[in-house]
DNA sequence: TTTTATTTTTAGCTTAGACTAAAAATAAAA
DNA sequence: TTTTATTTTTAGTCTAAGCTAAAAATAAAA
């Protein structure tokens, strides 16, 4: 059984070796934690002696097959639990993080099992991030980046990149959400901005917007 | 915002005053928390600094009003969780205790309250124990024990004094639960055993199986 | 009312996890 | 290839929460 610290040192280099690849460096983790390097020495040290992830001294870490089970396992109850809480519960898309960030961390296989199995065993998260199943395996669906489209494409809104609160209030304005359907209208090279089309709007966006917002392409 | 180690305590405290009345001593927090007077000696100091207790060595401690607030406000979500379990997930009732010690230090009120809802207000637990309001306050209904009734007499289960798995399994073994009708045909005053009707079967228990089942009568 | 037993507290130590400041290693620039 | 800048690690503190062993207070027994 891992701490609540560890577990959350785990899922968080899980997430940098995603965007990063191979080696994610000890400020990178601290930075994601909003912690100080030195406190990541320590716990990386720790984890190394239980084989949770291999570590070379200055050179950064990598997790070992057990480390991205564990942070999968943990990926899975918090997504379940943020699907629970928009199900369920009613919550807002934009609100589940931080209780979510709460549920993942309480042990117990047998409820996670009866909980996804409540749910309907659910794919994909409420931002549409997909449900690692028990053993950690994820089912990827090829999707890409509202930015990536071109002109006169268009496609599904499958989740988001980032999911700050402001974000995601952006988007729930724009009346965009997991499902709405975008078409691109016109793209400017300069700048990456584009006009696009949902529902009936139709209206400008940067591509700080475009680039955060995947899109599954028929 | 209470650590998960002072809710406990918070708890604990609660409980035993519920029992011995008044103050409670350095030794029985202890024991009901299964940790070192000394280390109890500590919290309760800290605590009492904190004014969610009052404390006068070598006397015992009691709740303040701000102390028993916070108390109920974790039972409640105990509570709640228990439902969820039960209701929702299908657990047995003898499976949930532990989970629910766990989720009920989530921190987020507004989860509490959705969570509320979504169960339908409930009044009690899955063991018949009341949930409190979110401002503290239990609905008490007057319960007697079963070994309180006398011979010819009856009622329904509305909850158990005794959570241990043991005690539960035997329960669920004679089909007895939250909401069966329970007749004493006979009572022996040497020891407190009695034979009791439960639906269709006719057995004998002990005392110390009738001093642990709460009997609401008509 | 002494003496003895029990309970409670204090003092000091331990561990997990975080921090600061300084030292060491690596990377970038001149 | 030195020098400079950046990153990472080490060494030493700090806090929360636990522990043991000894001291102090209270309660029980003689």
């Amino acid at each position: 059984m891992y701490s609540l610290a560890e577990e959350n040192y785990i899922k968080s280099i899980y997430h940098l070796q995603q965007e990063a690849g191979k080696e994610v460096s000890t400020n990178a983790i601290a930075e994601s934690m909003e912690t100080k390097p030195s406190s990541v020495t320590d716990m990386v040290q720790k984890l190394a002696e239980k084989k949770i992830l291999s570590y070379r001294k200055y050179k950064g870490v990598q997790l070992t097959e057990e480390g991205r089970i564990i942070a999968a396992n943990v990926i899975r109850k918090h997504r379940l639990w943020e699907v629970f809480l928009v199900d369920k519960l009613k919550f807002h898309w934009d609100e589940v993080h931080e209780i979510a960030e709460q549920l993942e961390h309480v042990h117990s296989e047998e409820l996670i099992n009866r909980l996804d199995k409540f749910l309907g065993n659910p794919a994909f998260d409420p931002h549409g991030d997909p449900i690692p199943d028990a053993k950690g395996n994820f089912k990827n669906t090829e999707k890409k980046l509202l930015s990536e489209l071109k002109k006169k494409q268009s496609g599904v809104c499958v989740g988001v990149k980032e999911t700050s609160t402001e974000y995601l209030q952006y988007l729930d304005k724009k009346k965009i959400t997991i499902g709405t359907k975008i078409s691109v209208l016109g793209k400017e090279f300069f700048d990456g901005s584009m006009i696009i089309q949902v529902g009936r709007d139709q209206f400008f966006i940067s591509q700080k917007i475009a680039e955060n917002l995947y899109i599954q392409t028929a």
